[in-house]
DNA sequence: TGCGTATATGCACATAAAGGAATATACTTG
DNA sequence: CAAGTATATTCCTTTATGTGCATATACGCA
């Protein structure tokens, strides 16, 4: 783990839809048209914030159909879980992430 | 804690010159001068970055003479020091943050 | 009070990044 | 192949931020 590698992963991290991303993925995987859902933000401005957590391979991707699913990388886990970790296990006490997360669980079947 | 605190913080963190200075703090206080040296960064730079870290009051500052101390704000461990703890503990294997620590070792007696 | 040292702040400039609107691409189905 | 749906990308504008340089403030000491 280099520093610069570090300052990325905190700065994709230090953005609010990027954390509310983050906080759902962490629950489960799910398509962009679910986040945009959830989240209410519009559909480029989520596939922008999906391009750069997934160009730090903080995220992946997978194409179905026309349907593309994003989960946490898993993968990478040594270098990001430490934080996200800490983070989203640690902050579920926030609340507009705790209402995605219900909004989750009720909107999606 | 909120979502807007978390981004705030995440940003503090989310740039080299603070991350060094959170990483020498976490082993002691340290004045203004002794920070200048051991990052080479310039003495403005540094306050305004030290600025911005106690405006979050992530640190705090305590003037002796003419000299400011700044160490890490341990009443608000609660906030930041799940993040902070598990980063700065976490990333010592960063090359440069390693480098800091003995810079501060060896110059400051 | 005047000077030197330590630290903070203001200004100007350059760069990054977020969001909207429009457009492009990928895929499915008829 | 045409049309519709899902997603990605581009362009543009605005705002935030980092740094250098100059200056201001705080303090100690003579």
């Amino acid at each position: 783990m280099t520093l610069k590698r570090l300052r990325q992963i905190l700065k994709a991290l230090a953005e609010d839809t990027r954390l509310r991303i983050l906080n759902l993925l962490y629950a489960r995987e799910l398509t962009v048209g679910d986040m945009c859902k959830i989240l209410r933000v519009s559909q480029p401005t989520l596939s922008k914030h999906l391009a750069r957590l997934r160009l730090l391979r903080i995220v992946i991707d997978r194409r179905k159909g026309n349907l593309v699913y994003y989960s946490l990388n898993r993968a990478t886990q040594s270098d990001y879980e430490k934080i996200l970790g800490s983070f989203l296990a640690g902050f579920r006490d926030i609340e507009i992430l705790k209402k995605d997360i219900t909004k989750l669980e009720s909107s999606l079947h």
